[in-house]
DNA sequence: CTTGCTCTAGTTAGG
DNA sequence: CTAGAGCAAG
């Protein structure tokens, strides 16, 4: 194998596969190189292929992985595992559901499932989650929950007053019990119990144990930083004693502990693999030297970190540019002319652009003032195509044509639109149900017989129950469930119902086209199974399968649509979403105290008492700075309308870790500052202010409170 | 049961 | 300023 093209650690770092290693990539250290040379080699060394597994947090980091995988290696990299520790996990669960205390077609509950669920707990429970005088974000609830689980904290631990120091963690921790029960009556795991089930059975049965480590000889586990202590178990116990465990991280970027990642797992690696060997990444194929300059003398103000440097590889660079705006707009304004700028006069294509923030709502103005500039741009992130509410609604038709006994599904398809069916009639047929041991849909085909629904409620369930009759019979008839559901969907008007609830037709017709996305791949998934069909001989498509890989693979329809979407456009990302990815030219906007470090981490200023949550915020700054190749700008206001209010803003004080290289532009006064002229006008200033109190005069402290 | 009004709070993201 | 949720009225 060639190995040639790579620098001595990163060689270093391919060659070790037996025993623990740490690799310490720094950001654009070429750290993917690294993990497909590595895997390349351990084919070469005669690791068979189905023994290893290659795990990284996204689907799209593994689909990218396999395809530079597949060009250096070929077909045999679809023989490995390669993908998420949830999709580990579904597939361990499917191969033997006994062992990890599920039924063998288990479904799995996303996001939206979950909220519903904790919702309906509050309500039965008694709790007020929101009102005037107590209010409870389901959200918070189920993050703590979450958070929890992958810490393998039971419901009864929960409980425990030592613990509890919130009202939040009361009420999560009276939730919590419930919702488990749930979840076990509904046959049904959500997105954690993919993971730290498979730690417990690991941990737990010895037959699962033997099973597993046989059939895994090497593990290796991309972004290490970001794991949580539920898929660290996972690792330990997958890894045996061989302990074949490669994890490729960096600690400074780890901007997860929200929820619920462990930057121990990383820092302490060799503590828990007392053998294992590391090896620093540290050479920087990506930055222009200033601009790493600037990462590092950020980062080193960190405490707890390995210690590393980014060394650039690539000479020159123009200094990174600090850019000073009066208030919001001015900032955007600036932003996005420089780009057209940029794109119109220096030939800069609009893909080589980002404009990277802390938070989503930032990138609204920005976007409007593209769109006024007629500039092409996408928004990364951002709700995930099946999260949003019209495609979980076409999809809650779908699976209740197909499997009526889905109950979750049936619920939500029943009233939309609303056909005036709510809580009273639904406690009744669920009543009704349970009595003589028949599903949901089984008691809405029966409505007439259900004590006490009249009304609207019944002509609704009617209507309901015959819709669902009519598109399983065009299923039945046609031999396709996507056409079958077109004419459900036209049935229902769904469209119209879109249009409706949202204001603009332009903000309609985008919903609806990621409705139409839906069906297509319903339809392409039909067409898959039609071919397998000739071969396998399989009576039906395998629908559990869509199901499954539609809560896990979200997003896999996406990148056609990147594609699609062509080349020209500008990114706009938040930092924690551009995370791995990379641009010619760099935004970060909105770099004050507030926003970065947000205000939510930086509660007590005095005291810093919780400075780790600010490191994470410097971390997350560090990321968006090394997301520059060759130009980056850092842009701030002195004031914002917030809440309809001037409110005035002081610099982040990242920027003022920042080295004296970085330049300095004033929009208002279109000045451009190095550090001297800063200097001489601060000297001049002083001077001036010296003669001022002399003078006696009042005056005088106002204007230093105006100073920088 | 639905609709429309009023109030309040307001990170970050993925499977 | 907006989105989402509760609440009161139809």
């Amino acid at each position: 194998m060639d190995l040639s093209g790579l620098n001595e650690s990163q060689r270093a770092a391919v060659c070790c596969i037996e025993g623990p290693l740490l690799v310490l990539a720094g950001a654009g250290s070429g750290k993917t190189r690294v993990i497909t040379h590595r895997i390349a080699f351990m084919l070469e060394r005669g690791i068979r292929p189905e023994s290893i597994v290659a795990l990284s947090f996204t689907n799209k980091a593994a689909d990218e992985m396999r395809e530079r995988l597949e060009k250096m290696v070929g077909k045999r990299a679809r023989e490995l595992f390669m993908g998420t520790f949830h999709s580990l996990g579904v597939r361990m669960m499917r191969a033997r559901p006994a062992d990890f205390g599920v039924p063998k077609k288990f479904s799995i509950l996303d996001q939206g499932d979950v909220y519903g669920m904790i919702r309906s707990i509050l309500r039965d429970e008694g709790i007020h989650y929101a009102g005037a005088d107590r209010r409870f974000d389901p959200g918070a609830i189920v993050q703590r929950i979450s958070l929890w689980k992958n810490d393998f904290i039971t419901p009864a631990q929960a409980t425990d007053p030592m613990r509890i120091e919130s009202d939040y963690d009361e009420i999560a921790a009276e939730v919590y019990g419930p919702y488990e029960e749930r979840l076990a009556s509904l046959g049904a795991v959500d997105f954690d119990d993919l993971v730290c089930r498979i730690a417990r059975t690991l941990r737990d049965s010895e037959s699962a144990r033997e099973h597993w480590q046989g059939r895994f000889s090497h593990v290796l586990v991309d972004e290490y930083q970001d794991t949580n202590k539920a898929q660290f178990e996972v690792l330990r116990e997958l890894v045996g004693a061989r302990q074949n465990l490669c994890v490729v991280g960096d600690d400074d970027q780890a901007i997860y502990g929200w929820r619920g990642a462990k930057v121990a797992n990383i820092l302490g690696f060799d503590m828990y693999f007392p053998s294992a060997r590391t090896i620093k990444l540290e050479e920087n194929y990506r930055s222009r030297a200033p601009i790493l300059e600037c990462a590092n003398s950020v980062i080193v103000n960190n405490q707890g970190r390995h210690d590393k440097v980014l060394l650039p590889q690539r000479g020159g660079g123009e200094p990174v540019t600090e850019v000073l705006a009066e208030d919001g707009p001015q900032e955007t304004n600036w932003v996005t002319s420089r780009i057209r700028r940029l794109i119109k006069e220096e030939g800069v294509p609009g893909h080589a652009i980002a404009v990277l923030y802390r938070s989503t709502r930032q990138a609204r103005a920005v976007e409007e003032r593209l769109q006024e500039h007629g500039l092409a741009y996408r928004v990364l992130g951002g709700q995930a195509m099946y999260d949003k509410k019209q495609v979980k609604d076409a999809l809650a038709y779908l699976k209740t044509m197909i499997y009526p006994s889905d109950e979750i599904a049936v619920r939500r398809a029943m009233n939309v639109p609303s056909r005036g069916i709510g809580a009273k009639t639904l406690e009744r047929l669920l009543a009704h149900a349970s009595v003589r041991r028949i599903s949901l849909m089984d008691a809405i085909h029966n409505a007439e017989r259900v004590e006490g629904i009249t009304g609207r409620a019944r002509t609704g369930l009617q209507r309901f129950s015959e819709l669902i009759r009519f598109a399983q019979s065009r299923m039945h008839a046609s031999g396709s469930a996507g056409l079958a559901l077109r004419e459900l969907l036209d049935r229902i008007a769904l469209r119209d119902h879109v249009m409706r609830e949202v204001g603009s037709a332009e903000a309609a017709a985008h919903r609806w086209s990621d409705v139409e996305r839906l069906l297509g791949s319903v339809e392409r998934f039909e067409q898959r199974a039609r071919e397998s069909k000739k071969k396998s001989r399989s009576k039906r498509p395998r629908w559990n399968e869509f199901f499954g890989s539609m809560a896990i693979d979200r997003d896999k329809d996406k990148k056609s649509d990147d594609e699609s979407s062509g080349r020209g456009q500008i990114t706009l990302a938040t930092m924690h979403s551009a995370k791995g990815l990379e641009w010619p030219v760099v935004f970060i906007i909105g770099c004050e105290e507030g926003i970065m470090p947000h205000k939510r981490v930086d509660a007590p200023r005095i005291s810093d008492a919780i400075a780790g949550d600010v490191e994470e915020e410097r971390r997350l700054f560090y990321v968006g700075i090394t997301r520059a190749r060759d130009r980056l700008f850092l842009t701030r206001a002195t004031s914002r309308v917030e809440r309809g209010r001037q409110i005035k803003r002081l610099p982040s004080r990242f920027l003022e870790e920042l080295p004296d290289s970085v330049e300095r532009y004033d929009i208002s006064t279109e000045e451009s500052l190095t550090v001297e002229k800063i200097e001489s006008m601060a000297d001049a200033f002083l001077a001036k202010l010296a003669l001022a109190r002399e003078a006696g005069e009042e005056e005088a402290k106002r204007r230093r409170s105006s100073r920088r």
